[in-house]
DNA sequence: TTGATATTACGAAGGTCTTCGTATATATTT
DNA sequence: AAATATATACGAAGACCTTCGTAATATCAA
């Protein structure tokens, strides 16, 4: 079970790690410096930080070691997901909701996509 | 506008500000104090320096200092979930939506509310 | 083999956040 | 007026995060 928050540059990690599978350092830092200026040390840290507290796990059977996340991208974005919730919004979904509908482009597709999951939730009660 | 990312422990301070409404050091630690223990000066030091990144402003005409929320709530749930969705869902709107449909409970009346804003959405354009 | 390169390990500096103790000032009560 | 209570100001400790330099180690190329 996931107890342990990422900070911001440990779920940037995990983003990398996400797309593009078990990694190494410097093949994350490289993605990373496609975005933002950022050491290498600094990214094998961060990894290095990740691992001891759970976040990653890493092969070091070679040199170059490999770096995987420990969880799926749907388990940690629903857990930070639920604290987010919490902190920004008092639990409520549904005004959560409204906001990111209401202030951000979503296409046709999408809301028909989202409309569906509703009838669906409806149907089962 | 709103440029300043509250902490925590600031948003957490900023939602008593919003229920309550203008409001002195003593009553927001009271109200917080309710949920989790912390120190009345801890949760003047946080204030003070709230008031300091311009999150809150004061009127210290009186003795007891009285502290607003600088920012509606609405503004910064919508400033706060631009970042979350950008750092969690990778700006996706419709994962998030999904994931928050799919994973907390909402009630009948709620998703048809949501549903009611999306197709108000989609006769928009 | 030797020199250059790549990788990990370690530690420390600088920043921010949370927490609280203590000092000082102001009000209230007896 | 003196004692008590309440408020703000200030500073500092401890934790965590980010950043990077340097050292030690392993690999590769000439």
């Amino acid at each position: 079970m996931d107890k342990i928050k990422p900070t911001e540059s440990e779920l940037e990690v995990l983003q990398v790690l996400w797309d593009l599978g078990p990694s190494s350092v410097r093949e994350v830092n490289e993605f990373l410096n496609g975005k933002r200026e950022i050491g290498y040390t600094t990214t094998l840290k961060i990894m290095q930080i990740m691992a001891e507290k759970g976040l990653v796990t890493r092969d070091t059977s070679k040199r170059t070691h490999i770096y995987s996340a420990s969880t799926k991208q749907g388990e940690t974005q629903s857990f930070l997901l639920s604290e987010f919730l919490q902190s920004a919004f008092q639990g409520s979904a549904k005004k959560l909701v409204l906001q990111a509908l209401g202030n951000h482009s979503t296409t046709k597709a999408e809301l028909e996509e989202i409309k569906s999951l509703i009838e669906k939730l409806e149907n089962e009660e």
